[in-house]
DNA sequence: GTGAAAGCGCTAACAA
DNA sequence: TTGTTAGCGCTTTCAC
């Protein structure tokens, strides 16, 4: 027994000691080696139990060179998506035998990096990102690439080549919901779409476009919206559409927190969803059918989103040199709720918006332009 | 530069050969200690930054014998208490130059005990946990005592002694909520609580019991229903008190997640919140303000409460042996939203039901009793 | 089937 | 100011 800073640590010498072997019979018989025999593997293995022994994850890893860890970064958790996505993660990778090393980046470029750094140096065996919002320098990724450390991005995938993705189907997500409210009958709508630079918020725009263009539709420009993925933004959004002095029949959201922030948003300018203006989402939230209006939405395979990344960052951990990047879309499914079931005649006070831009209660700041 | 299992990795050796130096300059050079000469110092940063050396955690661990992170154990990340929970924490952690191991027990109590295992094996300087609603075995934690281990409960705290706590006032924020209800004159008051051998469960359930008391009012048996924190919880509860036959004026959940089961059940049931029957609850969601009604809460101090408990945490594992455990308790505060303002005439439905237990629509599942 | 030797990459104590 | 020596606790040869 060592007192270590941290108290008394066992350690395999103390067990060999008390059996009068050698610590690597020891450490054989507890990693099950089939050198030793079943019966001292059994007194040895009694005898660790006894003491409370617990190998150093940090010793055995360091002679080991493998960690039987995946470090993962997700940009948030308070997010039903990425806590779905998570216990995907855990799941396969305890059934594995791997250990996960979650960290939480907040958006926040800088944070990621330092989450990056941190799992470095703790020599994961491979990492799975989802990257923040922000994150516009990829610097990182490619020297993560030379390293050899495979790295599997997950939902969020920067534009760079060699690298695994598992990803949701955005475009076709993107496409069927507004091609289901184009055949509702709508006609204006909008769209609150996420960064440019960001993989969700391109592709679900480029499906957008995809189906409105089918449908001959021209996209007005100031119904357009690009930012972030909070609900914050999805606020400020629905504040810019109102803006534009006309308010279109129905909004499709990029997030679902972003449509929470059209809610907030919509609610305090005292109109109704959806007779006054309809929504559509992608994505979805526990509390969704809480909600009222429910929203009817693009469901994404989170826990299978998660599961399959951790599959692929392990096959490539695996077959290491000969191993190709792989690219995995997951389908994405249209879930009808309480929103967009059928098109609404437009309610009393958005028409009035139409004529007067000033009888709607306007939102906190700014007060609308028209 | 070595080739691992993972790929390349520069060690010190590489920076110390390619400046002809010692690797003990390099050690003491990067991590700024005073012995080296600017001069030097720089020189190696400089190597070392082009280099893209990353130090090995592991290894500088292993012979630190400490690790500069702290173990986190959570039961659960989806929910708005947990996440801003974990950001105080994370915040603090970075503040002081931590590292962060964050893992997920989902409310069970087997996988928290591998998490507690890897965690130690890990050799975290410090563990922060809050209790799985299933923990009922507290050896680990006993054991985890013996190692010398610095160990902060939050939130969720075991019946033991010698450990440092930090949790909200649950009794004094329950005792406030239900003042509340009092006040407004209600008298039929149910409280969905958490069970008893939880901390929460039985401080909460206290200061319910606290403010009926005092204000001599009996506590109706079958109005009090024990059972776990989550959304599910909360329906089968309120499932529960339909059975007795006679509806209560008003609820009191434990948690939120447990009031939204029982808004769930309530619309079900085609009854109204708060008109037929009216709900307060401990705890919030970041999207409480999107539900109508919105519910009226007793806020906690969340951020905060990470962030305390990685700072007595901090504080346990710097001064070691000579160390009390701290016990902290943060305030606190009730506040007012579209339920429970005011005392309201019980709806039409719900009088039906005290007449003829068959008016109202089912639940699913079992009929009711009477 | 068992164990001695060597070393993973780093830091701590001490010498030079 | 710099370098030498000696481990940290474990696993990996490879000899017995």
């Amino acid at each position: 027994m060592k007192k270590t800073r941290t108290g008394f640590q066992v350690t395999l010498n103390d067990i060999a000691k008390k059996l009068h072997v050698s610590k690597v019979t020891v450490s054989k018989a507890l990693r099950g080696h089939p050198d030793i025999s079943s019966e001292t593997a059994e007194k040895i293995k009694a005898t660790a139990r006894a003491l409370g022994y617990s190998p150093n994850f940090m010793a055995r890893n360091l002679s080991s060179r493998r960690t039987n860890a995946i470090g993962v970064i997700v940009p948030k958790i308070a997010h039903h998506f990425f806590s779905s996505v998570i216990e995907g993660i855990y799941d396969t990778a305890f059934q594995n035998g791997y250990e996960v090393l979650l960290t939480v980046s907040q958006e926040n470029a800088e944070r990621e990096l330092q989450h990056i750094n941190s799992l470095l140096s703790m020599r994961v065996d491979g990492l799975i990102i989802s990257v923040s919002e922000q994150t516009r320098d990829y610097s990182i990724f490619k020297k993560i690439k030379e390293m050899g450390v495979p790295l599997t991005f997950m939902d969020r995938v920067p534009p760079l080549e060699g690298f695994n993705t598992v990803v949701a189907d955005d475009r076709g997500g993107a496409r069927a919901a507004t091609e289901h409210i184009l055949n509702l009958g709508y006609t204006k709508i909008a769209h609150l779409g996420g960064h440019q630079y960001t993989s969700i918020g391109r592709e679900r725009w480029r499906g957008f476009a995809d189906a409105m263009k089918h449908h001959g539709i021209t996209v007005r420009k100031d119904w357009i919206v690009y930012g972030g993925f909070s609900e914050a933004e999805g606020y400020k959004g629905f504040k810019m559409l109102y803006e534009t002095g006309k308010l279109p029949e129905v909004v499709f959201a990029v997030t679902f927190p972003v449509a929470l922030g059209v809610y907030r948003a919509v609610r305090e300018m005292g109109m109704k969803i959806p007779d006054d203006i309809d929504i559509i989402c992608f994505g979805n939230s526990g509390m969704n059918h809480l909600m009222s209006p429910s929203m009817s939405y693009v469901d994404q395979p989170t826990y299978d989103l998660g599961r399959r990344a951790l599959e692929v960052t392990l096959e490539n951990i695996q077959k290491k040199g000969n191993f190709l990047p792989q690219h995995i879309t997951l389908p994405t499914k249209l879930v009808l709720c309480d929103t967009c079931t059928k098109k609404r005649a437009r309610g009393k006070s958005t028409r009035l918006l139409l004529k007067n831009g000033r009888r709607i209660k306007p939102l906190l700041g700014k007060a609308p332009k028209s």
